[in-house]
DNA sequence: GTTCAAAAAACGAACGATCGTGTTTTTAGC
DNA sequence: GCTAAAAACACGATCGTTCGTTTTTTGAAC
């Protein structure tokens, strides 16, 4: 009987589909019509009701689609990652780990960008309905990931006491944030200084705080910003004792594009 | 002459734009309709139009008040307090000092949601076009404000090293992007702890990081948090001895109500 | 491999509703 | 009473969606 081969039909989903978040992540839900929707897709406005009931069932789908491709692909190479770096021998959360992190993240960020406009999209006009789940409990889940790796860690003799999976979730949503100001909402180079430059700042004061008792912190020279663009050179802290011996622990974390 | 009395011109505007204000943080802007907005205001859609050309203008406009009241109080609030915390004799930078940081943001975030959902609006619809220059070079200003203090702070032996407007900007995202999680991204206590609770680490890892080497640390249970919404109790960390002596350092953030 | 009828899919005009906005009429402030 | 503001109404455009028609696809018969 004939129907459309699985193949295609599926074809064409995928083809409206993108389409359509390529419009609802620059312009809205309400803010794109099924025209234009049609028009990028390269079908008829009509075809579209032949895959989707409504627009509202299109938007849906294409949360659906973009939350299993984005988080499938990067949640778990990230955790993934995580688990790798976590298992080399030594201390956990160096400065290499978190600086391999916020590479991670930054590829996330910069590299499915529709994944968390599409995120600000749901919480503008659907109360972020479809993605509020993504922030239940970032460190259980990080825990239930990295369950030994972590407990490794707190079993150290130099931990700060802190459950790990929390630290770690905390780190995340810093350097999270970071990438998503500069990438997202026009921060251009918004803590003043080039990403890399930020990250290890950044990385520096997770992993020792603001006070330092043991006066290591005396060999980092005071490397303040003055004026707007005018970011210092990457000054390495003494602090990196904690790195793995014989390892770089160069910045996996590239400059940032000017522009999309 | 029959022109209106300033007044209650005045009064009118704010009523229209108080409604679109509404409006457009809950189903954004194109979601939003000029007869809602009429209604709303309780007046005809007609009478807009004495007001505001176009509804991109009565936009633009909504914004710019938004903007100068929501940061002309909250802004100055914020730095004034900083200013007057770091003015006490001492270390700045203590975890009162923090903690009562956090309390500002959180009464910024939880008094004036529609700010940032504007924002959000913006970043979405507009592609952050009116908001973009709130997060240029945010050290620089923090240093600008705080100029003598943050230098008092760079100077003490026991600092980290890192300029420290630097070192406020990144403490103050990260307490700003807690409390945003929390009240628009529907994050249900998305660290794994109460608010109080939950800044209170993030503010002790500030302090000192995830490592110490001088085994303060070891007075801090392991405070583990398994499975959703059981937040362990508070348990207050030794190093809080860059208090100042005789001031109990309770956390100033009250619990998020759970729902708005 | 070609043909063929049936059925699904694609098309695009059209529909009713609603959009932002202009116009006309009524109201109300000075 | 003059005049600007407010209300009511109207207009063209555009919205999401439907529908009648055309085109394409399909599996079987040949």
């Amino acid at each position: 009987m004939p129907k459309l081969a699985q193949k295609r039909a599926e074809q064409n989903r995928r083809q409206i589909e993108q389409a359509a978040l390529g419009l609802f992540t620059r312009q809205g839900f309400h803010g794109t019509n099924m025209r234009e929707i049609a028009e990028r897709a390269q079908v008829s406005t009509g075809a579209i009701y032949t895959y989707f009931p409504t627009k509202g069932a299109l938007y849906e789908s294409v949360v659906r689609s973009c939350r299993t491709s984005a988080l499938h692909s990067y949640e778990k190479r990230i955790r993934s990652w995580l688990a790798r770096e976590f298992d080399t021998p030594g201390e956990p959360f160096t400065q290499r780990h978190l600086a391999g992190l916020a590479g991670e993240i930054r590829s996330f960020v910069y590299d499915h960008p529709d994944y968390w406009k599409l995120m600000y999209v749901d919480v503008v006009e659907f109360n972020n309905r479809h993605f509020a789940d993504s922030f239940h409990n970032v460190p259980e889940r990080f825990n239930q990931t990295l369950d030994a790796q972590l407990k490794r860690a707190s079993g150290h003799p130099a931990w700060c006491g802190i459950d790990p999976g929390f630290a770690l979730a905390t780190v995340y949503m810093q350097i999270l944030t970071y990438f998503l100001v500069e990438r997202l909402f026009g921060g251009n180079q918004h803590l003043g200084a080039a990403d890399d430059t930020a990250i290890q700042r950044i990385i520096d004061l997770a992993l020792h705080g603001l006070w330092r008792k043991n006066g290591a912190a005396a060999t980092i020279r005071e490397s303040a910003v003055h004026g707007p663009g005018v970011a210092s050179s990457v000054q390495r802290s003494a602090v990196e004792s904690n790195q793995q011996p014989g390892k770089p622990g160069k910045a996996a974390v590239r400059n940032a594009p000017s522009e999309r």
